[in-house]
DNA sequence: CCTTGCGAAACGAACGTTCGTTCAGATAAC
DNA sequence: GTTATCTGAACGAACGTTCGTTTCGCAAGG
């Protein structure tokens, strides 16, 4: 009934979203700790380990960084920035009908959770072992992320468009398609990522009773 | 557009699914692990606070367990095969109709994943932990469990009583609601598990594309 | 053209702490 | 008096981090 992890995305290279970081040493170390935090967890990836994949000696990494928390906090943040960001420019690209903004949200969900799995499962796993005050900023973004979503829900509802049962659980319903894809989902040519977003949206509209479809 | 963490499970008390553990020690460390692993992960938590958490000395706990991973692996094993054997209850206890069994197998699914929020989270997060030979049992049976619902699925397209785009991709949307529960939601008057779990099932049928509903 | 000086980056070694685990001996229950 | 359980002390290893030194690219000065 559950998917299975096909090895924690041990393979795959971690690409980060934001063009926003220099190349670098920085940049270098936030892609290998991306790697590493995804595939053996925060606690599980020590600063040696770290050092040992960008071939460099532990304390080198002290330059670029106060301390192992912090690149984790930085993960996270560029995470839940990016996740904003595209969300927010999804719908400002949509036009003013609640279909269409859905359409759009959850696109651009999937494209970035589908694109990005070694930072989703970070910045949804590991965001725990920081301290409140290293958090917070990004637990906000989520907050408003989230309020997105069902806001265009809403909005649907009381236009006729979308008929629910229970607006928050189905919100939690669609965002979660998009959260767990890092544990199963890898592109194929049989199915890219532009065709699973499609099948997203689908999916999304059958939950939300719409009925006519392309 | 994602749902907030609670704080990790921090609060709520583990309780373990199986009535198969006698009481006794070893029942007090495997309850007092999940709620530890749950809250901080494996790497978090040391064998010194489950140790403290039990009123014990670290050395005690190796009466029982071998290990430290040999708690996990246990955890593991144990949550799998709740999950497992729940789902080839519910769906013996079903009829032979596709739409009857999927509600079955979403209904059994939602409310163990609701009850149990702490194992479900041990079990889908710190498997990756085991070596090989201890997490190979789990792996197995959540490959079954996974196979159960494809094949419910398939069943029913077959019969014409469910039109999906993508059988895998609905497939891991159903699973995923479920799976997802620990990080978002607790049971309150308002929304009980039972009432979850039916508007799981009303979700789910709505992803098949079955018309007509109750 | 060569030398000098400088700042950034990485090194090498070590720090104090915490980790999982071991083991001989005390304690308690039947 | 045997058996199951727990204690207290200790083990080596690994942890995150610090710090003085070294290396290196490059611009300025003679």
């Amino acid at each position: 009934m559950s998917s299975l992890p096909p090895s924690r995305l041990r393979a795959r290279k971690a690409v980060l979203p934001s063009s926003a970081v220099p190349d670098g040493t920085r940049r270098r170390i936030l892609e290998a700790a991306l790697q590493l935090f995804a595939s053996r967890g925060f606690h599980g990836a020590s600063i040696r380990d770290l050092a040992t994949a960008l071939e460099l000696r532990p304390s080198a990494l002290y330059a670029h960084f106060p301390s192992k928390e912090h690149v984790l906090a930085e993960l996270v943040r560029m995470g839940h920035e990016a996740h904003h960001e595209g969300l927010r420019a999804a719908l400002l690209g949509a036009g003013s009908e609640p279909t269409e903004q859905l359409r759009a949200l959850v696109r651009a969900h999937t494209l970035l959770h589908a694109n990005h799995p070694q930072l989703a499962v970070v910045v949804n796993e590991e965001i725990h072992v920081l301290p409140p005050e290293l958090a917070a900023p990004a637990l906000a973004l989520r907050e408003q992320s989230s309020a997105l979503l069902l806001a265009v829900i809403e909005r649907g509802r009381a236009q006729g468009v979308f008929s629910v049962p229970h607006a928050v659980v189905t919100a939690a319903a669609i965002s979660t398609m998009g959260l767990r894809l890092p544990y199963w989902y890898e592109p194929t040519p049989a199915l890219d990522v532009d065709t699973l977003a499609e099948l997203h949206v689908e999916l999304a509209l059958r939950l939300l009773g719409v009925q006519g479809r392309p």
